[in-house]
DNA sequence: CCCTTTTCACCTAGGTGGTAAGAT
DNA sequence: ATCTTACCACCTAGGTGAAAAGGG
């Protein structure tokens, strides 16, 4: 689908009020979404799956555009994965599917475990692309398969920074590369960020909920080695 | 080595006045230049190998530059690969190494062999990364190790186009991008063009010279493959 | 006969989750 | 007990020259 905008769409620059940004395998996104996607971070960092990818329109074709992401916390808790207190109130119904039979073997589900860590410096990730004409941006689909997460909190890669165990919500931003003498005076006016929820996901070291594993598993071409049965194109 | 830089280094615009570039690999390119470098070019297109790349300094760290190649023909010739009438007259010094022996096994040399083909469109190859700021081409090693040869004259794939058994002169050109209104007319100012003679080469669909396949298999990690014996780092 | 094309085994380079050991 | 790390086999993706087949 195509996504909310963010808030104070009035007195954007002409240049960035037109963006609209189209996330690409939406329908994968939204498989994950449904289990509760769950992101790996390493020390070495390690790229999202899916990969966050963009279609736009609305740029104008001659002006400059710098493309980048960063990521929010959904909340200031913490989670672990596990047996809850039979179903009632810790459950997160948008995080973990409605198991069939509450009582099947994998009933396990994210359960808040205290308050959030320290958010880590908020990094930013530019597209290794920008700066770019809006022509070039909107000529094909605009893919962010070099960003890596990582839980280093050291990090010198410049890779997205997140604690594991919190939700992170993904963000996109266009940013109009104002040619104005004193343009930093309307930064405000020269971005456009998207948001989409279907993109919200928890980091973790090592994957918790099975069928995530499995999705992944059949979803990425990097992890063909772990199907069983026959293949579905 | 440092470049000589192409004619007419007056009337130069400030930005590309001062540019300098030095070859990278000099003694590698130097190895093979000995021997007369070959490059292989096929239909689906082929690196070079050495790949070109040089260490740029001397540019307006704040100012804009696009960096190209473009390969040139060295003469008006077709070269054949065979043995000559005893070495008199059409061996080419350059080209081939003086023999220890003149009537050794291995004393095949590039014998001239008629006028060149129609040259083929010109093509060039913008670095990949252009445009870019003068500090950041000055950063590192800029490397054109996308940049990919065939003989294909009906290429679509934006690859350089050049003639089997003709011999070429790459070229490497740093353009300052000119923010004024009529740059155009300002073009031939706003460049400065660099030529390395030992990266000069034969272009072939297979190697012809068997010494100069056994230093790429030594000096290519590609081609570890084909190594025999022991290694020298 | 000479040159080109195709296919191939063998590499580099790097993205997967599994697994077992390590850390707290 | 729970989370993290390091290493691994197994992939994708693509760059090598060898060898055989193709073409004029």
């Amino acid at each position: 689908g195509w996504a909310g905008e963010g808030p104070g769409a009035s007195g954007k620059n002409q240049r960035v009020c037109h963006a609209a940004a189209r996330l690409e395998m939406g329908s994968l996104w939204e498989e994950f979404n449904r289990l509760g996607t769950e992101m790996i971070v390493t020390k070495a960092g390690r790229r999202m799956f899916p990969t966050f990818q963009v279609k736009l329109s609305g740029l104008d074709p001659l002006a400059d555009y710098v493309l980048l992401m960063d990521f929010i916390p959904l909340d200031d808790k913490r989670y672990r994965w596990g047996w809850g207190d039979g179903g009632r109130g810790l459950n997160l119904g948008v995080l973990s599917p409605s198991p069939p039979c509450r009582y099947a073997f994998h009933s396990s589900s994210w359960l808040a475990a205290g308050r959030a860590e320290p958010a880590a410096p908020g990094r930013v990730h530019f597209h290794p692309d920008s700066p770019a004409k809006g022509a070039q941006w909107m000529r094909q689909i605009v893919s962010f398969d070099k960003l890596k997460l990582t839980n280093n909190l050291l990090d010198d890669n410049g890779h997205i920074i997140l604690n594991s165990m919190h939700r992170y919500q993904p963000r996109f931003h266009v940013v109009f590369v104002d040619p104005r003498r004193d343009s930093e005076r309307f930064a405000h006016q020269n971005f456009k960020s998207f948001s989409f929820p279907e993109t919200q996901f928890m980091a973790v070291t090592a994957y918790q909920n099975h069928r995530i594993t499995q999705l992944k598993i059949a979803s990425n071409p990097f992890a063909k080695g772990f199907r069983d049965g026959d293949p579905e194109p």
